[in-house]
Formats: C-alpha cells, sequence, structure tokens
DNA sequence: GCAAAAGTGTTACAATTACACCCATGT
DNA sequence: ACATGGGTGTAATTGTAACACTTTTGC
C-alpha cells in the first residue's frame, strides 16, 4: 500500500435535451489512448482540488461548459479500465440547457457535441458501461425528484415539460392527469406571458419555484410522477 | 496530472440488526493517525485488484465477516479528509446477520464491535458524514428494495419483519396492512415450520424467495412498501 | 373556416387506510 | 384461567386512470 500506483480521474456525463431529444455531450479525444474516438469529458484530479471542484474544471476546459446541476454517479475502478495503467474514474452527472452555452473544445478535446442518447457513436475506455448508468440514473431519477427543469427554459410551456417526460418515460401519458398531477405538487408559478409555436392556440408559460419545492420537501411532501 | 499523488482507500459500512437494534460494525484503530479511535473498516487499493475485492478483503482481514450483500455507496474526496496526505475513499455498504460470523480484529484493528447506530462513538476521520449517508441509504431503500431479508434469519417470523420496518421507518405499521402488503408481493414462502418465543402463539416461519423476486423484477413487478 | 395545439371535469376502478376480535401456546 | 404474541376480513377513504369536447390562435 506504501507503493500504490493509481491514479483519479472524474468524469462528466452531462445531459441536455431539445425538442424530445435527450443529448449528451462527447468531447473527441485529442491524444492516445484512443485519439481521435469520442469519450465523456473529464481528466486528472489536481492533488489540492476537491473531485467536484475537478470534475466542473475539466468540463469547462475541455467543452466551455459551465454547469450548476451536478452530482456523484458511481465509481468505475476494474483494474484494466484503462490501458495504459491503473485509472479509478469517479463519473459525475450532470444537466444543463444546451442552449445556454456556447460549446467548444479546447485542451486534451479535438472536437465538443451534443450526441442524441439514441445515435452514440462508440466510445472509448469503458464509457459506455458509465454513459448507460448514467442514462439509467436520469430515467429513474426524473421520477422522484424534479430534476427535469434543469433541463427546459427557465419559463417553459406546459407542453415542453410533458413532452420530456413522454421522451425520458418512453411512453405517453395523459395529458390531463399529468397536468394535474404536477399542477397539484404546487412547484410551478404560472406565468402571464403566452408563447406561442407558429400554429395553434398560444401556451401559459410557466416556472419552477425551487425555493417552494424544498419548503414542501422539507415539510415532508415529496416530489413523484 | 503526471505527477498526481492521490491514494485510494475504501470503506466498508456494514450494518446488522438484532432485536429491535441497527448495527454498525467498527474497528478501532491500531496506528496513527486516529490510534485507538474507531473508525468504519476499510483500507488501500491494492494495483492489481477491482474495488469490490479491496472492500471484501480488508473487511475480511480486520473483522472477519465475508459479507454477502455489498454495494457501492459513495466516494469521498474532500482534499483533507486525512489529515496526512490526499485520500480519496469509494464507500461501500454491507448488510450481514451479525450472529452468522464470530467477528475478531486484526491487522489495522485492535478491536472490533457492533455498535447500536444511535450510540455511536466519536469516529475517525470523516467517518461521521460517511456512517450518515449510509444510514440513510438502508432507510431509504427499505422501501424499494427488498434487502431487509439480508438482515433477518433465512428462515423468519413474521412479527421479526415488521419489527425491522418499524425500526428503520421509526414509526409504526399496521399488523395486518403489513402483512397484506408483503406477501402481497409473492416474494416469501411459508413454511411449514413454527417458532415459539417462549410466550404466547407460536409462528409461523416465512423465507425469502430470491429466485421468485427476480423473475417478478424482471417482469416489471416492482418491490415497495 | 379550418388546422393545430392548449385547456379543462367527471366517472370508474384500484389502492390504501383504519379498525377489533379470536387463536394457540406456556405458565 | 390468564398472559402473551400470532393470525385474520371488511368497510371507508383516497388516489389513480380513463376518457372527449371546447378554446384560441395563425393561415
Amino acid at each position: 500500500m506504501g507503493n500504490q500506483s493509481i491514479k483519479l480521474t472524474v468524469d462528466a456525463v452531462v445531459f441536455g435535451y431539445e425538442e424530445g431529444v435527450i443529448s449528451v455531450l462527447l468531447i473527441k479525444r485529442k491524444y492516445n489512448p484512443f485519439k481521435g474516438k469520442w469519450a465523456i469529458p473529464g481528466g486528472f484530479v489536481l492533488n489540492e482540488e476537491s473531485l467536484e471542484q475537478a470534475v466542473e474544471r475539466e468540463l469547462e476546459e475541455e467543452t466551455g461548459v459551465k454547469i450548476n446541476y451536478l452530482e456523484q454517479l458511481y465509481t468505475f475502478g476494474k483494474p484494466n479500465r484503462d490501458p495504459r495503467e491503473r485509472i479509478v474514474s469517479v463519473a459525475y452527472f450532470g444537466l444543463i440547457r444546451p442552449n445556454a452555452f456556447k460549446i467548444f473544445a479546447s485542451t486534451d478535446a479535438e472536437e465538443v457535441a451534443w450526441f442524441n442518447i439514441n445515435e452514440l457513436p462508440e466510445l472509448s475506455f469503458d464509457h459506455s458501461d458509465i454513459l448507460e448508468i448514467a442514462i439509467e440514473r436520469l430515467k429513474n431519477k426524473i421520477t422522484y425528484e424534479p430534476i427535469g427543469f434543469e433541463l427546459l427554459d427557465k419559463k417553459f410551456p406546459f407542453s415542453d415539460l410533458e413532452k420530456l417526460y413522454t421522451t425520458l418515460l418512453g411512453r405517453d401519458v395523459d395529458r390531463r392527469n399529468f397536468r394535474k398531477k404536477i399542477l397539484g405538487l404546487n412547484v410551478l408559478d404560472e406565468l402571464d406571458e403566452k408563447v406561442s409555436k407558429g400554429s395553434g392556440r398560444p401556451a401559459n408559460l410557466f416556472q419552477f419555484n425551487k425555493k417552494r419545492y424544498f419548503e414542501l420537501k422539507n415539510a415532508g411532501i415529496i416530489f413523484e410522477i
């Protein structure tokens, strides 16, 4: 143990959503191993920084994205997951609105892009495993915590929320029941603004009230779809 | 990053249950730092072993326990969580029947003992934080996965299960409704054996049918209390 | 005036909760 | 015979699921 030689990295699986499509942010690796292949952004943890600092730093360096929803996902440590040497990686799980940032590649990334999670390229290392677990977490978590709002614009029409849920759950939901249930949770503020999608009746905009959500949560009321 | 000097450990938070008391397995440290203080069992990951192998090995070395329910809990990586140097620890969460093993201290452990989770000693490092998160996980997880059976004898009277749940949930449950619900899940086999607790009518014994549980789970039926 | 999306209530059904008495054994 | 824990059913309430028509806008 005195001569332990294991290195530690962090990886950030960042999801975005737009118009019925869930995407994940990937980089094309500039260096070997897996040079030219797509990978989850991430990199080595520096000696003095926390894991969260490391993952936020690496994400911003490689992709230009500053994230505000980020949680730990899982730690991957199989001995040969990296062909060079023993590397253990702490994977994180993040959510952003894709249109909130212009992404750009730098440092270890030759390119950055959003990929539809149903049309993924071949990935480096064990990154397919990581992504699979992250997708599962996203699909589960949206049913018991209000994380979907991190993927939508601050102000959104109800139909956007509904579409996000049908996309993630992979099934239709009854429009009336869904609306009743969500509004019944009392965490959305209805605004005096409308938005038109070109055709059809303009929709009212709603906004997630995070403060109220935490008040209710602390009072023991749970969010559940 | 070429000169990264972070060490990696694993820790095992192992819970047991007996007669209305949830306990956790702790060791008294034989060496500095925190010599003589209680801690969660664990230690350094060796270069060629997986994280799971490491945690099982350390647990057995220090306490004599071979565990069969073990899952990853969380990774703790604040820069100064260890006073000596930078150490990141992957914590695991385990369950056993305390009477299934005779525990004994060795290697880095001067002593091993079970502690009631409501009467914990002062702990080393950030182990109180780890334990707190583990307890939360246990209390949550028992409501949506059938992990409680890992804490009971293979054959148990229904009242043992009920008491485990009231202990973990911190509230009474209606005896009839609880029984209906659990039996309705169809994962318990009722045996032709009875056990007497000294006074009162002897109770029928039940056994968790793991095979049936996984069949039902794969068929999309979920366990929920 | 018609196409397209938004908005809205009621009824049937399923699940959950509340609740109290008899049974089998040991002393 | 009494103390102790085990075993059981029904009715009220609540929550969930199914279902179709009207409204507002753009063209």
